[in-house]
DNA sequence: ACTATGCGTTAGTGATGACTAACGTATCCC
DNA sequence: GGGATACGTTAGTCATCACTAACGCATAGT
């Protein structure tokens, strides 16, 4: 898997990372927010956590989870490097393309 | 593969977006820049299209690609949607962390 | 010590993805 | 028309992934 964001960009690790943006939380509190096994979600967590993106404490018989802040950093590195300037232009065209209604029929600059 | 997100995160499909952000290009001209198969651009470009990442304009014999900036702030939205404000503390918190050779003095609680 | 709980681990399955090779098709040039 | 070019398309392979089910292991509570 080797990059964070490849890792990040799957939707239920997407929403596992939100759910730990706000706070720490265990397996079984994760797992009660997704339909599939608890098996998953533990895999899950154990992939992002191959990847620098989150890190878990043990605690009694449980595992707190919790967003790993260099990780996080090192994903959003990648994906700034990713989301270059000329990419920005091109969502500002079409920002201002949108701005003047549905159609995007000949509109050329 | 339904998310654009999902589509742009793959290496090979990132590198491609970047290409085209900066000019259109023909596949042999992307494909050039890659060791894999004319056959395998193709088919990405093909999966980039179809998530409205990019369109394709056949101009004689060639096929010109170029990013499709409505998709593009689709994408864009993917991720803010994604990257919460949370997520954005704990990236600052990593970041005091790591410049603690410059700037040190008492960050936070 | 016994049992229940919270997780990781393993094995196995089905689906999907990335890729190559070969083929089909439209277009340009002579 | 004939051959080369620039693609898409198809079929098939191999690896990877998301998932479930069953098990194993440590800890907490009694």
């Amino acid at each position: 898997m080797i990059d964070a964001l490849s890792a990040a960009a799957e939707p239920t690790r997407r929403r596992i990372l939100q759910l730990l943006a706000s706070q720490e939380l265990t397996v079984g509190e994760i797992a009660a927010e997704f339909t599939v096994t608890r098996s998953a979600i533990s895999q899950h967590l154990l992939l992002l956590a191959e990847v620098g993106l989150v890190t878990a404490e043990k605690v009694g018989r449980q595992r707190i989870y919790r967003v790993e802040p260099s990780g996080l950093r090192r994903l959003q590195a990648e994906i700034d490097r990713f989301w270059t300037h000329e990419l920005d232009l091109l969502v500002a065209d079409a920002r201002a393309h949108k701005s003047q209604h549905t159609t995007e029929s000949e509109t050329h600059p």
